[in-house]
RNA sequence: GUCCCCAUCGUCUAGCUGGCCCAGGACAACGCCCUUUCACGGCGUCGACAGGGGUUCAAAUCCCCUUGGGGACGCCA
């Protein structure tokens, strides 16, 4: 049997980070078993869905690297399908026609809560032998007593008592089927095997499996991820500060790095910490899931995204930064230079847009330069001012411009002269890149190359 | 209120078929080293088995209770 899974997130905003998670926590489940792996748009809340947030979560899982097997499906254009399952149910007898108002049923939820019970609808209706009509609703002929057990993948045996499920209405009064319904429906109709969802939905599993039950199908597995908690422990969600994962794309985030984070949380591989996406998919198997919830912490992803930044080669890294470096006006016209420059910041930046606004400082030519006005007082002194004068002189006369040449003429200068490196280090890095921090002198210098390193020490001294 | 789930350093976690754990790794914090600066890196420090009962020769690991946290109770998904 082929694993199927599917991600199912419904179109009423950004994919966030908890649904990231869950999309890849099921892309790594079929693909560690060749299986495959669906999407379904649940858009059958008209009211709330919209068009430009299924093109949203499609893009982000895109990026992320997620790609589902064929077209996604579409709840709202398989109403047909619901009603056919819903007929299938009226005609066993296992759901009936209920012709209660919403507020006649909110009364008995208000009741039974205020009697301290669980707030259920009564099933007035189930002995009426009601057929079809305007603001009626088909509801589940649930079993009144027994109980709902199922192995989940993550949190083992599950039990619930029937007597806590009400019968739920399957079919809206507008025909419309309900959550439960479609899901129950189409994860039937699409063959998933294993349905991998957040913990919100443990609730729901006891009502799906009575649909399961009445409809005399086979059951998936199921596996319920605990919820990625905010930094203070609250619920992520939607509404309440959970991130949408193109805001990371927009942070310079690397998505196989957000992948790697997520994953991580709720999930490990012994002490490891830093995986490739193939390593993932090597290893996720659907074991080692974490059954408590997880607190989201930005540092430690900052810090994944550095290893991922990191391991990264020049060339793999330039695309990527290209559309960075774009949006802050810096251009890469030169990428045989941008190439030299990358490694230089690959350890001193952890996401896309730090790394480009560091590579700007060394793109620049040499009459944009900025200045940091503390950094020049500070070491740019007369002292200072001649030993990059005399420093500019002996680079211009280098034949070789490799980050040997440089630095050996910098270092025989400094014992030429009986110097301290240190002594004139700090005027030449701000001469040469305008403040007092940043890679090794040498290094910059031959990334750059000979003129325009001998260009920017002018113009310092010009200051 | 009712039901379900969860509980190891501030955070993510290893460990959970009991002894190798007076609990290991990672992020963060702090210190030292490396060093032309800023980083990287290396080394180290701080820091946890929620509490209480059992079971056992032995419990972070098994059971119960308490407490705490989360989730769900819709003609939302």
């Amino acid at each position: 049997m082929t694993v199927v899974t599917r991600f199912a997130p419904s179109p009423t905003g950004h994919l966030h980070i908890g649904g990231a998670r869950t999309a890849a926590f099921c892309w790594l489940f079929a693909r560690h078993f060749g299986g495959k792996f669906l999407l379904r748009i649940e858009d059958t809340d008209l009211e709330r869905s919209r068009q430009e947030y299924t093109d949203s979560i499609l893009a982000s899982m895109i990026w992320l690297g997620l790609e589902c097997e064929g077209e996604p499906l579409y709840q709202t254009k398989r109403f047909d399908v619901y009603n056919e399952y819903i007929d299938r149910l009226l005609a066993s007898g296992n759901a009936y026609w209920c012709e209660c108002s919403p507020e006649k049923v909110e009364a008995m939820r208000e009741k039974a809560r205020a009697e301290g019970g669980k707030p259920r609808y009564d099933g007035c209706c189930r002995q009426k032998g009601l057929g079809a009509g305007p603001g009626r609703v088909v509801r589940l002929a649930a079993p009144a007593t027994g109980r709902v057990v199922f192995e989940d993948m993550v949190k083992g045996h599950v039990a619930f008592d029937v007597a806590e499920l009400d019968d739920m209405v399957l079919r809206r009064s507008d025909g419309a089927p309900t959550y439960n319904l479609a899901v129950v429906v189409d994860d039937i109709t699409m063959n998933v095997t294993h349905v991998m969802r957040g913990d919100d939905h443990v609730n729901n599993t006891p009502k799906q499996i009575l649909l399961y039950e009445a409809l005399d199908a086979a059951q998936p597995k199921f596996a319920h991820v605990p919820m990625i908690l905010g930094p203070d422990r609250q619920k992520l969600s939607k509404r309440h500060g959970a991130k949408a994962v193109i805001e990371y794309e927009e942070d310079g985030l690397l998505p196989e790095a957000l992948v790697n984070y997520l994953v991580r949380l709720g999930w490990s591989h012994g002490d490891q910490e830093i995986f490739t996406m193939e390593e993932l998919v090597q290893f996720f198997d659907g074991t080692s899931l974490n059954s408590s919830a997880a607190a989201f912490d930005p540092e430690k992803l900052l810090w994944i995204n550095a290893q991922h930044l990191r391991a990264l080669s020049a060339e793999a890294l330039l695309p990527r930064v290209k559309p960075f470096l774009e949006r802050i006006e810096a251009p890469c016209a030169d990428d045989a230079l941008a190439l030299r420059v990358i490694p230089l910041f690959q350890p001193r930046t952890s996401t896309l847009v730090e790394l480009a606004e560091a590579m700007k400082g060394l793109l620049l030519p040499a009459a944009e330069v900025a200045y940091d006005a503390a950094a020049v007082a500070k070491s740019l002194t007369p002292e200072g001012r001649e030993h990059v004068r005399v420093l500019k002189e002996r680079f211009a006369g280098l034949a070789s411009f490799d980050k040997d040449a440089v630095h050996h003429a910098l270092h025989s200068y400094v014992e030429d002269n009986g110097l301290k490196f240190k002594a004139v280090a700090p005027a030449l890095r701000v001469a040469l890149l305008g403040s007092g921090g940043g890679p090794d002198l040498a290094e910059a210098m031959a990334a750059i190359g000979q003129e325009v390193s001998v260009a920017r020490l002018e113009k310092a001294l010009s200051l």
